[in-house]
DNA sequence: TATGAATGAGATTTCATTCAT
DNA sequence: CATGAATGAAATCTCATTCAT
């Protein structure tokens, strides 16, 4: 039950827009009455927290499962692979990511989404400190930190502005971005 | 009284957010009745746009005018400044930053935003495609995409999310990132 | 719930009046929350145009009954009956009747009120076709609209101007206006 | 000024209908400020009143003048010619017929209306009175009222409704209406 | 006299939430 | 558990009217 009103929520959502996200809405698109909502969620803010989290949690499997399948490959490549990843999750849902970036009130979401940025961040400080010599990087959590959102923010970007950038060149273009910004 | 109102809406917008961002708590802010509102804002989503349009005309302005004194300046200084004046305009107020970016929506606002952007684009891509030889970039549209996108997203996320880096290793850090982008 | 709200509606229209009828007016006097109203009608006006278009039929149903009863009786006296019906229907709630016609938006409900003018008009103008040699009437169709009207608004008048006139004779009277127009 | 503002208030009242006669309206449309307005007339009812009186007064004179070029005439023919007058002022501005009888709250004008027409049924009872023996009439007044009500509201009927029924031909049913209903 | 900016009460409507069944 | 009718606070917006200039 919790499933079908995550879904008729996501649905309401990527269809209609956020202004018709009413509570209302979700539980008539689920088949089901707006007092039930209640029994599985607190209150509306807690069903968009929900379907925020699923999707995200979505996408960082996504991209975790690919980068797992690179692990090892040279820096470039597992660059460029990281990075199609992440756009090929973003794109699976165009409308979702533009309700979420630019509709919802993310004020709350936002330290949920920090804190997988901290991590990712964190694994990233940690490859390029175990990698002396290799790259001129030389304060290691904050050149993570600016790659981790650059590409983060670019992927989102070139979905939602669908600029006219081929992919693959978008891909290169980013893999030159972060590997010129390593070079020694 | 216009410029009251705003003042009065960009208060309440920094102060409580947008949820309070109400006709009749702005109007009560400017120390006005309501009905005055609505004769120099047609609704509630004009008033916001006019603070919006103010503000970030604002940014603007002040970026424009940071360059205009860089001028003819290195490749590397001129970014640097670049990031400085973008970084110093947006943690002006960085409530409103944070409002704009995290509480109001957007959607109306997007486009006129992205001609900005696309603007700004326009003009690296001209910058990048008049120096050859000096870059190894093949692809001035993309590449001026990229490093616009890059340089506003990363300004604004360090704004917003004061990762533990200190501010000038922040703009060195960035200003790394688009010279080595550039670089042949 | 419907009925209590109609009810509600009808009780304020005639006690205070269209200037009263508010939507937060007729729940408090249906002793509901105005939210429920919304859950009935989807506004005012419906809520309106379910409390003309009752009444209307209410009438209607009952000159049709009386009519019904009178069948078949002499010309004069079914004449008279008819109007004695018409004209006990509006007495029942004059102040209904005087809102209705004198206070209401009937821009919107005019139609549906013409719809069933023309349908007894058809209903008389048939009868009078069908009755060759008996009436000097040669354009039924202009003579039935004539009586029609005249009948109804006679009808009208004399319960909201309350004209010296005793109630038989102002029913002698009309059936004498309507019987020397069709005499031969 | 003051013809100004009734010119202004008649033109909102044709074009845009009740819904759009504002104050402010109205003084913009007659190029006054609203305060102005307030100068001439104690309030929005003030102004409705004085429309709808040079109105009324404009029918009523055109009237009485078409009676009396026709003053002494046989008595159908006399009936005709009223009638005849009567619809040409209703049609002269049909548009603002249909705002008055449809839109307008006249329960403040009723009183007055009431006053002209009881004027005009006490010059019928007067002239029924003195004609015994060339009608069947008993109850002069009861009988003026009638004629006087009938031949009102089917004139003002014929020019909203636009029944199927030309002109002369509706001239000639209601003048057998009359007739008949006199006739020994 | 004319102005017109300012007023502010109040109307319609929405929707997150509850609770008796 | 599920229901869904009922709630009622609150938000947006209008417009007749005023009054200092």
């Amino acid at each position: 039950m919790v499933e079908r009103l995550l879904d008729a929520g996501r649905e309401v959502l990527q269809r209609d827009g956020y202004d018709s996200f009413t509570t209302n809405r979700v539980a008539e698109e689920a088949g089901v009455s707006p007092g039930s909502l209640y029994q599985y969620f607190a209150n509306k803010a807690a069903i968009v927290a929900a379907i925020i989290e699923q999707w995200s949690d979505d996408i960082d499997d996504k991209v975790a499962a690919a980068l797992a399948d690179r692990l090892g490959e040279e820096g470039p490549a597992m660059v460029r692979a990281t990075a199609d990843a992440l756009l090929a999750a973003l794109e699976e849902s165009p409308a979702l990511l533009r309700v979420v970036m630019e509709e919802l009130p993310h004020r709350q979401h936002r330290p949920r989404h920090a804190a997988l940025e901290r991590r990712v961040t964190d694994l990233m400080t940690a490859y390029l400190a175990v990698r002396p010599g290799t790259t001129r990087i030389t304060r290691p959590a904050a050149s993570a930190w600016v790659l981790v959102m650059a590409l983060e923010n670019l992927a989102v970007r070139y979905v939602l502005d669908q600029p006219p950038i081929a992919r693959e060149d978008f891909l290169d273009e980013v893999t030159d971005l972060c590997v010129g910004y390593l070079q020694p």
